[in-house]
DNA sequence: TTGAAAGCGATACCAT
DNA sequence: ATGGTATCGCTTTCAA
């Protein structure tokens, strides 16, 4: 491997100094350098594939234009990446490079991971994870701009910006269009109180019932947890009872397959007899399930490019930094909501007569 | 963030030249350095809790201690990363930090994936895929250590080493399994075409039906596809025929989902009537199936970790690289096969009685 | 308009 | 045993 071109290769070939051709590749040539020096500066650049070494630039501006993205367990559990992916397009865009850690749910490892990263001096950080949830954030991120995505921070007096999906919206109109159906009888499998995702989206499902002036049995609503055995033993008991909902929405896509299941074992259509709508839109999964699934998606992709957006702006600006503009308490300014996105397939159907 | 300490500020406090400082923290300290001036440096170093500036590092030295993995659509899709988990992990281990990038399954992205990572003066390049696939091997990958993972070298003389897992060993174990059970008529429900694990699992199969001296029935193995409803429609056929297989092997577990949404929707039940295997053993599908998935496992985080480990080795040991040991032609030495893990759970059972 | 020189932070060689 | 100095590749200030 033949060493690269360096910015002294191009002076030397266009017989200038290394000064001049920095000034020039830095578009700061006018006013500086004859123009018949530029181009040959140009040309020789072009010539020789000079590209300035990122490493040098790193240490002589303090900038390295890598953005840090620290992840619970994006990459290496079976969800789908598509904050980082979101992330990662703004970032490209924009010059920047990500490098990711992901802590496989260690949270212990936090601290190491960003000290790392703060270590290689990363001009930013970005802490991502697969589930809503409350996030103690590692004190490093607060020596650099940092974001949240699909996450918050958990302190009392919370520090930074984060982006996370409108929970209770999301509820609320997966509720609305089995109402919107003719369904009265709706039970709402949820998750495990755990994730601070499900009693929000419960909030948008009682939403949605009150506004229908539907009063919700309690017997209709409960946690399951988040598995397909999970939705498979929540809906055998829903629907072997003597009084059966005509509609159930589950809190993610893997409890739907589980519904089907108990649903196609005790000889229901769906949607015929029962119609399922699930949450999160799970590729290889709603899409292609028997039959496709209703859902309501998660913003995904757009959650990620509105985090590094924000943190972009923030290193290109500090002034941007909400550490500075005071104001103590409430996460008021520093919450970003996305909408999620109704799904509409083929496991939802009108009400049965009966 | 006031700045960090640097080696001259160590130096200072210890009352020492920046040399001695290097020195003495890099281990060549005796013979160079009087005994209590390296007390002197050490103690000064933990004071201002010093660590060398790794950009610096890497100006200096030529070496970044970076890895760069291209990945095709590990971190975006809902696929297991545990490949670049295991390698993640080796990589650590030996004081070596990854980058990751995705090309999201577009395959012009690669060669500028790699000159950005090569531009940051990666250390060593690795490419990781989610599926075992032919892979065009990017240009630049030539130009520093490289190796590949779940993939391998297109074209007519691979140059890389890569690792992959033992398809056709997983094949057969799964047809085996079976027919320790007693099955005889069993059915193959392969994946696509496409991918080059299809007919290496179905060489498998049929090796293990041989030994058994069973015939294969060409009309028990086809191209079925890859999601929930191709397993579906496929066992549909299969099980509604006058004389049905008491066992399917998928090709993945997401047909066997679609395989155990068929039988539940005929009143078959699982493994009482049916018995099913998968493959891959995704997590939070097999494990969680009603009734929980047997599967044949891949070996992810090895293959990640054994992946890694050949790159470190050819970089600390460049003469390790094959691109210079010759003998042209054929995989042989270049390759490196992990075997996959039958994971027995509740799906297959003793053939019925008939 | 141009080039020389100082630094960014670290290492390694070479005099002392 | 020790410290001065060149070097990695680049930008930027300052003199000429």
């Amino acid at each position: 491997m033949q060493r690269k071109a360096t910015a002294l290769d191009v002076a030397k070939r266009a017989g200038v100094s290394r000064s001049a051709v920095s000034l020039v590749l830095n578009g700061r040539g006018d006013g500086n350098v004859a123009k018949e020096s530029q181009d040959r500066i140009r040309q020789a650049a072009a010539d020789l594939k000079y590209s300035p070494n990122p490493i040098a630039l790193s240490l002589r501006n303090q900038r390295t234009r890598v953005i840090g993205i620290v992840s619970d367990e994006v990459v290496v559990s079976p969800f789908d990446g598509n904050i980082i992916g979101g992330a990662d397009d703004v970032a490209r865009a924009h010059g920047f490079v990500t490098v990711v850690m992901d802590t496989e749910r260690d949270a212990s490892r936090d601290e190491s991971a960003i000290e790392t990263l703060l270590d290689r001096q990363v001009d930013g950080l970005m802490y991502v994870t697969v589930g809503l949830k409350p996030l103690d954030v590692p004190q490093g991120m607060l020596r650099v701009p940092s974001v949240l995505a699909n996450c918050f921070d958990n302190s009392s007096a919370p520090r930074l910006r984060h982006v996370i999906p409108d929970e209770v919206t999301g509820g609320r109109e997966a509720t609305e269009h089995l109402l919107q159906l003719g369904h009265r009888d709706i039970a709402f499998l949820a998750g495990a109180a755990t994730s601070p995702a499900v009693p929000l989206r419960i909030v948008g499902h009682r939403e949605a019932m009150a506004k229908a002036a539907i009063p919700v049995r309690e017997d209709r609503v409960f946690m399951a947890g988040w598995d397909i055995n999970d939705g498979f033993h929540g809906a055998m008991g829903l629907l072997t009872a003597a009084e059966r909902p005509t509609a159930i929405v589950c809190a993610n896509d893997r409890l739907a397959v589980g519904v089907a299941l108990a649903a196609a074992r005790l000889g229901l259509a769906v949607p015929r007899d029962l119609s399922i709508i699930g949450y999160d839109d799970e590729s290889r999964i709603a899409a292609t399930m028997v039959p496709a699934l209703t859902t309501m998606a998660l913003p995904l992709r757009e959650m990620g490019a509105a985090a590094m957006g924000m943190l972009l702006e923030q290193i290109e600006d500090p002034a941007q930094r909400p550490a500075s503009s005071g104001a103590a308490g409430g996460t008021a300014g520093l919450e970003t909501m996305v909408p999620c996105r109704l799904v509409v397939r083929e496991s939802t159907g009108p009400v049965p007569a009966r």
